[in-house]
DNA sequence: ACTTTTACCAAGCAAACGCTTTGTATAAAT
DNA sequence: ATTTATACAAAGCGTTTGCTTGGTAAAAGT
């Protein structure tokens, strides 16, 4: 037992690999944390000294990665709009070759379900209810991401609609639509594996989106 | 000019009508002001100096109206609240002696789009996202009062759903359409009376309403 | 006339906050 | 071997915060 200390983490410097900027893991490790933290108590009821004890580090060493802690919330807020546009992406590969308007939206809205309230999910939450915190500049740079993102509807809502399927005025339903979801944040509570002895039990993510469907869409004729 | 100060409001010891507690007109303003500052600023984010500096009160003044922070915010919630519960009551009373099922259900959208979007209405939107700053006894409190408030809404639904004008689980459908309007919130942004050289008009709360019932329900057979 | 209650003002305290500064151990690059 | 960039620790600065305390003017009750 003559080790006294854990083996600390690769220190000094790493090859500088790709173009510009690191992308170490400590400050990973820092943004999920205060995906959590925000996400369970608030941007403002969160301090980045709670931040930093999460990740085991002292109370000023987060601002050695981070300019300041506005700068670790848009950081928060990329990285689950990265994730997000990435699966979304993966899926609208499916989606271009596949079956009907009505599976496309289900597509679309089950991964949105993930996104919102499937596991390690805490980004995605704190950019729907946080981004009052942003700074115009940096409100700019996520609606840019955001755009992008749900630019992704916005033709399966037009068929869906042309069809007969969706009634209300596209751009309105979309909102809506993004409204019911995201919504979800607030009341989901996901199904506990002991099934004895609940009074109501809880929907799967699949329920969820076939219960959105069937709100939304009318029966194809 | 012999007046140096401006005449004071209404002092000294009021009749102590009622049972209990005073209702003082300065207890009103602070809750106002809370409402709107919790609104536009979220509640962490507004110290209790700036209300007291909106109603013109030293820093401390507040604190003799309300124990701590907290209970002013709760203050304003149970005032949003008792207000939009007096005016769906006072919407029910048509409700039940009228029409079809789709017209019930329009009057509770539109009040709910007026509780939301109307003017001075910030206390349900303090409602609906700053519920989190609540302590557990609070919270049981306006539960409980949001509660009756969503009550109202259930047996409209069912309704529909016996006569399959709407398909999701009325539960479920209960919780996205909620969603759906109380999202609102974060995008709507009411129509400018200049109507001069707007790329895409903003549509008002009637057209909410009618675009909302589209969204949600079928054609009645 | 006096007492009580209401509704504040003025001043300030202790704690917590975001952030800065300084120093240092480590390891890759030269 | 020396330099240089990284990834922190340690300490603390200045400000803001929710809240308390003590006093007081004025109206209402007796």
């Amino acid at each position: 037992m003559t080790e006294l200390a854990e083996p600390k983490r690769a220190r000094g410097r790493p090859k500088k690999t790709e173009n510009e900027r690191d992308d170490g893991n400590r400050r990973q490790a820092l943004i999920s944390a205060a995906a959590q933290l925000f996400h369970r108590k608030g941007y403002d009821a969160t301090s980045t000294r709670e931040i930093a004890a999460r990740v085991s580090m002292q109370p000023g060493s987060p601002f050695y990665h981070f300019g300041n802690k506005q700068d670790l919330l848009l950081a928060v807020m990329v990285e689950g709009m990265k994730q997000a546009t990435e699966r979304q992406r993966a899926a609208c590969v499916m989606l271009s070759t596949q079956q009907t308007d009505r599976d496309r939206l289900r597509v679309l809205i089950r991964n949105q379900f993930d996104v919102l309230l499937g596991p390690d999910s805490d980004f995605i939450p704190v950019m729907l209810y946080e981004w009052r915190s942003l700074n115009d500049a940096q409100r700019q740079t996520i609606t840019q991401i955001k755009d992008e993102y749900e630019a992704a509807w916005t033709p399966v809502l037009q068929a869906l609609h042309d069809s007969g399927q969706l009634q209300a005025p596209v751009g309105l339903a979309r909102l809506m639509i993004f409204g019911a979801l995201n919504w979800a944040v607030q009341w989901y509570e996901p199904p506990s594996p002991n099934r004895a002895g609940q009074k109501y039990r809880r929907a799967s993510l699949d329920e969820l989106t076939e219960a959105a469907l069937a709100l939304f869409l009318r029966d194809t004729p």
